[in-house]
DNA sequence: TTTTGCCATGTAATTACCTAA
DNA sequence: ATTAGGTAATTACATGGCAAA
C-alpha cells in the first residue's frame, strides 16, 4: 500500500550492479583457498583479505557467510543422494531377505505338508484296506471299527499294529507336547484341548470331529501316582482281569462301558511288562525273586527302589535291594544283596554292600555299529554292543563278588567270565536282541 | 582491482532498502496463497498482483523465483528427515529379518534332524513290528556345546570377540550347509559358492564384495589329513611359529603375505589346545608327558592312539598307551601305563595292562541338573554332573592300580579318594568348568 | 544488565546460462 | 536469431539468537 516510485533507486543501483555486481574470479578463488583452510575468519583475517583484494570487507564477511550456506546446503543435497542410495541397497536387500524367509518358511510347509499328507495317506490306506477286505455295506456307516472276531489275516494285523502304533505315536505327542495344542486353564490345572491346532496336526479325511452330533471332551492334568509301576501297567495292558473281570470300566467308568480282548495281535507284552523289572531276575543268578518293597521315585516316573526276596531256594535270609533308574542318558539298575539276617545287627553301616548291576546307554551312532570300550583288565567288566545296522545300545555290566563268599566252583577267571558272558546273553535275550 | 568507491552508492542503497527492502506481511500473505494454488503465475497473473499489491511486477517475479527455491530446499531438507528415519526403519527391519532367517533355517535344521529322527524310528518301529517285539528308545540328541566367551571388560575387545564368532559362526554355516549356497561343480570334486545366496545370507552394509577391483574365489573341497591333530590345529592356532616364524604365510601362500599377533584377547585357547588331548596330562597323575606316537583314526577325524612318554620324572621308563575317542555318543579316553623295560619280553602277550580312564558322556537332561549313577562301593569308580542350568555332562572315571605297586601313602581308601576327586577336579578345570 | 559483534537463517535482487516458442 | 521465462548460483542485506564484554 505504502511505497512507490522504486524506479528511480532501482535503476540507480542497477547500473553499477550490473557492472560489478560478482566478484571476480580472481578474488573468489583466493577467497576459496581461504575458505578451505578456514572457513570463519575473524576480523583481521577479513581485513587483511580486503586490502589484498580491494575489497570491501563487509563483502568479504558477506562471501564467507554465503559460502557456508551453500557448503551446508550442499552438504545436504549430498547426504540426501548418499541416503537415497543406502536407502535403495538396504531395501533391495530387505526384499530379498524377505523372499528367502518366504522360501524357508515354504519348505517348512512343505515338510508340514509332507508329513500330514503322509498321515493321511496312511490313514487313507488302512481305512480302504480295511473296506477292501471284504465289508458288504456297512463300511458307509463305521467305516472306522472294522472287528472281526474270526482270524485275522496276516495284513489286517499289521495294519492294526499300524494304527496302534499311529495312536501311541500321536498319544505321546499329545502328552509331549504344551501351547499351542493345549490350553492352559488356570482355575483347575487342567490343559484343553486347542481343536483347531490339534486338527491340522492330526487330520482326517473323514473329519468326524466336525459332526455336530458329536461332542468332544479333551482336556490334560499331570498328577503323581503313589502305586507300583507294575499294577499301574497291568491296568492299562489288559482291558480284563482275572479277579475283577473288568478293570477299563472301572479305570474309565463314563468313556469305557464295554471292553474285550479278541485276539493278541502282538505277545510282546507276555514275556515281560518291562525291560528294567524283569532283569532283577537276571541279576540273581537264575534264582525267582518277588518284589516285597516297592518305593516309586515320584519326581522320575517309573524309576523306583526296590526289595525282592529270593523264594524258591532253601536260602529264605537273602534279600536284594535295587534302585532302577531310566532316563534319557540311558537305563540303570543297580541291586545289592543283603544277608537279612545281619539286619538285626546294631550299627546297619557296618552291613557290607557289594553292589552289581548294569548301564544300558545309547552309542550315540546312526549307522555304525563298532564295539566301544573294549578295555580288558582284571575287573569283572565286559561291554557289548547290539548288532542293529540303525545305532545300538551299550552295555556296561558290573559285578562285584567277595571271593571268600563265593562257591568253589566260582573261583576261577573262567568261571567269573561264564558269569558275565550269561548276564549279558540273559540280558539281551530279555530285551529280544538278536543273539 | 578494479573498483573503489562503493561507498557512497552502498550507503545510498543502504537507507532505501532499510526501509523497504522487506516486503510487508499483508503482501506475503497474499502471495503465499496465490503461490499454493500456482507457483508459476503467468505475465498477466503477475501484472494483475502487482496492481493489487503496488508492487513492482518484477519483484512478484523474483519472489515466486525465490519462493520456488525456497520450497525446493525446504522439500530437500524434509526429504532428508524422512528418509533418515526410514533408513533406520528399514535398517532395523532387516537386522529383525535376518535373525528371523537364521532362526527359521535353524527351525528347518531341527525340522530335518527331527524328520531323520523320525524316519529312523519309523524303520525302526517297522523292524520291531516285525519281529513283534521291541521297543523305542528314545535316543538322546546331543547338545551342542555354546562357546562362552571369556568376561571381556574392554569394549573394543567385546567387539573383537563378537566378530571373531560371528565369523566362526559363518565359517560353521558355510561348513554345514550346502545347496543353494554351494555349487557341486563335476570335474574337480569343488563345490563353488554360490555368491547370491551368500549375500542374501550374510548382507554387509557396505558391499565391498561388489567392488569391480575385488575378486572373489570361494571353494569347498573336503579331504582325510593324516597328521597329528595336536600340529594341525597348532598350525591355526597362532599365525607365526617360534621355529618357522610364519605358519599361516606357509599355510596359505597365496593368500596370507603377513601374519602377525598383536594381542591375544581371548587367553582360552592358552589353557590347551583340545579337552581330550591334553587330559592325558589329567591321568599321568601331574607328570609332564610328551607326545611320541600318534596313529590317527581316519574314520574318526580326531580320535588317535597315542604312546606319550613321561619326562621330567626320574622314571625314563614309563610309556603311556591312549586311546581317545570322541563321537556323538560322548568322549572317551583310556590310558595305559607300561613299563616299557618289561618291553623286551619274549611274549607280549604277558605284559599286565591296566587301563585307567574316563568318559564324559550327556547326562541327557534339557534343564535339570541331578546327580546321576552314584553309586558308592570298593571300586575306584566316581561319577559327577556337571553344575550348568542347560543340561550337563556325565563323568565316569575309572583307575585300576595294583596294590602292591602303589606308594605307601596310597594304600587308603582317604588317598585313593583324593586322587579321584582330583582327578575329576583337574579334568573339570581342564575344560573349564565351574567348580 | 545492557551492549556489541558474529552467526545462522531468511529474503531480495542479480547474473549466467539454458530451452523452447 | 531473438526473446521470455526458468534454474542455479551469487551477492547483499535483514532478522533474531547468542555470548562475550
Amino acid at each position: 500500500m505504502e511505497h512507490h516510485s522504486e524506479g528511480s533507486v532501482s535503476s540507480d543501483t542497477h547500473k553499477r550492479k550490473k557492472c560489478c555486481n560478482r566478484h571476480t574470479s580472481n578474488q573468489i578463488q583466493r577467497l576459496e583457498a581461504v575458505f578451505k583452510t578456514c572457513s570463519y575468519p575473524d576480523e583481521k583475517q577479513r581485513l587483511q583479505l580486503g586490502r589484498e583484494l580491494a575489497m570491501d570487507p563487509t563483502k568479504i564477511k558477506f562471501w564467507f557467510q554465503n559460502r557456508r550456506t551453500q557448503l551446508k546446503t550442499q552438504n545436504e543435497r549430498d547426504d540426501n543422494c548418499t541416503l537415497i542410495q543406502e536407502n535403495d541397497k538396504i531395501r533391495s536387500q530387505n526384499k530379498a531377505m524377505r523372499e528367502a524367509l518366504q522360501n524357508v518358511i515354504c519348505s517348512t510347509c512343505d515338510g508340514q505338508k509332507l508329513r500330514i499328507e503322509n498321515a493321511r495317506l496312511k490313514e487313507e490306506l488302512v481305512r480302504v484296506s480295511s473296506i477292501a477286505a471284504g465289508y458288504t455295506g456297512s463300511s458307509s456307516t463305521l467305516p472306522n471299527v472294522p472287528y472281526q472276531p474270526a482270524g485275522l489275516s496276516h495284513k489286517e494285523k499289521s495294519l492294526m499294529f499300524d494304527i496302534a502304533t499311529n495312536a501311541m505315536q500321536e498319544l505321546i505327542f499329545l502328552m509331549e507336547t504344551n501351547e499351542p495344542l493345549w490350553m492352559k486353564s488356570n482355575n483347575n490345572g487342567r490343559d484343553t484341548l486347542n481343536l483347531e491346532t490339534y486338527e491340522t496336526m492330526f487330520p482326517r479325511t473323514n473329519n468326524q470331529l466336525k459332526n455336530p452330533n458329536i461332542r468332544i471332551e479333551a482336556s490334560r492334568k499331570s498328577g503323581d501316582v503313589i502305586m507300583n509301576a507294575l499294577t499301574l501297567v497291568e491296568m492299562f495292558m489288559d482291558p480284563i482281569d482275572f479277579v475283577e473281570q473288568h478293570k477299563w470300566m472301572e479305570l474309565f467308568p463314563t468313556i469305557v462301558t464295554i471292553a474285550k480282548t479278541i485276539e493278541v495281535i502282538s505277545s510282546r507284552t507276555k514275556d515281560g511288562l518291562d525291560g528294567s523289572l524283569q532283569l532283577s531276575n537276571v541279576l540273581s543268578n537264575g534264582n525267582d525273586v518277588q518284589e516285597v518293597v516297592h518305593i516309586a521315585n515320584v519326581s522320575r516316573p517309573g524309576n523306583c527302589i526296590s526289595v525282592f526276596k529270593g523264594f524258591s531256594t532253601g536260602n529264605n535270609n537273602m534279600l536284594i535291594l535295587q534302585e532302577s533308574c531310566v532316563d534319557s542318558s540311558g537305563s540303570l539298575v543297580v541291586s545289592c544283596p543283603i544277608d537279612s539276617s545281619i539286619m538285626s545287627e546294631a550299627d546297619p553301616s557296618y552291613i557290607q554292600l557289594l553292589p552289581s548291576g548294569f548301564i544300558i546307554t545309547s552309542d550315540g551312532k546312526q549307522n555304525e555299529n563298532n564295539i566301544q570300550g573294549g578295555n580288558s583288565g582284571n575287573d569283572d567288566v565286559a561291554s557289548t554292543s547290539s548288532n542293529t545296522n540303525i545305532g545300538g545300545s551299550l552295555l556296561t555290566v558290573a559285578f562285584q563278588i567277595m571271593v571268600n563268599s563265593l562257591p568253589s566252583k566260582m573261583e576261577s577267571v573262567p568261571v567269573v567270565n561264564g558269569l558275565i558272558c550269561k548276564t549279558v546273553e540273559q540280558i539281551k535275550a530279555a530285551l529280544n536282541c538278536p543273539m
